[in-house]
DNA sequence: ACGATGCCTTGATTTCGATCAACCCTTTGG
DNA sequence: CCAAAGGGTTGATCGAAATCAAGGCATCGT
């Protein structure tokens, strides 16, 4: 499991140090944390973590994608997070793992034991503040994603999955939305569907679809063009105006 | 608007005392809550609040129940969450609100305006730390339903919302849940399909079919006896061990 | 160099739940 | 007393996505 180690070290040369956990610490806060924490990496295709197991850490996603996703005994599978840069695994009070946590992309992370980071959450609040406002915000994305499986259409979906990454990975860049804008889907045809409530040969089906119908454009399997925003948004069923305020 | 006005004061006679954001604190911090909120009462069928308006309270729920849905242009709607006596209605930091909130049956509210909450938030760390138990287990909660709207079928969908509904009704009571349990479905056929993402018609034949299997025994058309619950469970699809530990 | 593997696409057919439609029962109100 | 409205059930038909099946195109390891 050997990787292209990436020196990290330093908390204020962190990428996510102004998004993650400790967004929100003073320099004294974060040297607790800085004091505390190590970090570990996965390669694509890894199971991090597995549904059930015992969890004795938290950790910050640093660079790399992974997926949240539970299974039900005969194989059906239900993705119910993406977690990017900043993202945070884990629980505090929570011993088990609800859910299973795969690298989809090698992926670097920064951990916490559990009982350490808990005990800073009592006496550091601006870490219980941070953490509180994430999972606030991951709820909201969590219903928009209810609405999207309980009552879109499949080509809905796909559009829909298609804007949110184009939306987030623009927020990453700080860039704004332009015109012509490029995505890379992180995910296999197999991932999107378990994400979307679909099979794979519906979400193929429906990739080419709009790659009919110019909608979107694709380089390669895994890159995605969209030429028109505003085109590919009028698919995805959402409010024309600002869409949800996620 | 008339109501039976039950006539709540005193926090420490409060029903949801030991289970509402208010639960960790001590007398002291309970003082500071008791001197600032205030009581509203909706009847069955009102829309308390409307997505996109501006909320500038934020309230537990004392008695009744409420939904939270989100509906798309041509109708559509999708229901994201149940509100049940000590739930939390609203987000600190968010200015308008991005779902509706409708009693479903007559309902108190036990209300803060926003302002003052978000004060006591910083000053009163039991209030944060509560909070964030609370919105981690909504999180479970919308992610469990996540798995249900993406991957299950039409009757383990029936089967899930009743086994939760009795599971969360038991624990209500405290009473475990024995071998024959009776559920009030707190909602119409319609809510029940835009919970599931299914259409009232679809709703209906599958607690037909449950029924005319004895799974479940209808009492009028809102009472459920659950004779052999574990059957029930097994109409679930999820796994029989327990179940999702939410 | 070659077969194996992983990922993707496309076609044919089936199926589950949506849709369209009729009707029942209860409550409500003039 | 009756009409209207709201909620529920059931039947017939349709259609979108699932399923079953075949084949394409890279990459990889030997």
């Amino acid at each position: 499991m050997r990787h292209s180690e990436v020196e990290l070290k330093e908390c204020a040369e962190c990428p996510i140090r102004h998004r993650a956990v400790c967004a929100r610490c003073e320099e004294d806060e974060l040297d607790l944390l800085e004091s505390i924490k190590y970090y570990r990496s996965y390669s694509a295709g890894q199971t991090m973590i597995w549904a059930g197991d015992r969890m004795d850490f938290v950790a910050s996603v640093v660079t790399g994608v992974a997926t949240l996703s539970q299974t039900m005994e005969d194989g059906r599978t239900q993705m119910v997070g993406l977690l990017l840069p900043s993202d945070f695994i884990g629980r505090p009070g929570r011993e088990i793992a609800p859910y299973n946590v795969t690298a989809v992309a090698d992926i670097t992370v920064c951990c916490f034991r559990k009982r350490p980071f808990e005990n800073l959450l009592v006496t550091t609040p601006h870490i219980g503040q941070r953490l509180l406002e994430m999972a606030l915000d991951e709820l909201d994305a969590a219903r928009e994603w209810m609405l999207l499986l309980g009552r879109k259409t499949a080509r809905e979906k796909i559009a829909s999955l298609i804007a949110i990454i184009a939306r987030r990975d623009a927020e990453l860049k700080d860039s704004l939305p332009e015109g012509r804008l490029c995505v890379d889907l992180p995910l296999t045809r197999e991932a999107m569907a378990d994400y979307l409530g679909l099979t794979l040969e519906t979400v193929s089906r429906q990739i080419s679809s709009l790659k009919r119908e110019k909608i979107i454009v694709l380089e390669g399997k895994r890159r995605v063009v969209i030429p028109n925003l505003p085109l590919l948004m009028e698919q995805t069923g959402d409010d024309s105006d600002g869409g949800p305020l996620v």
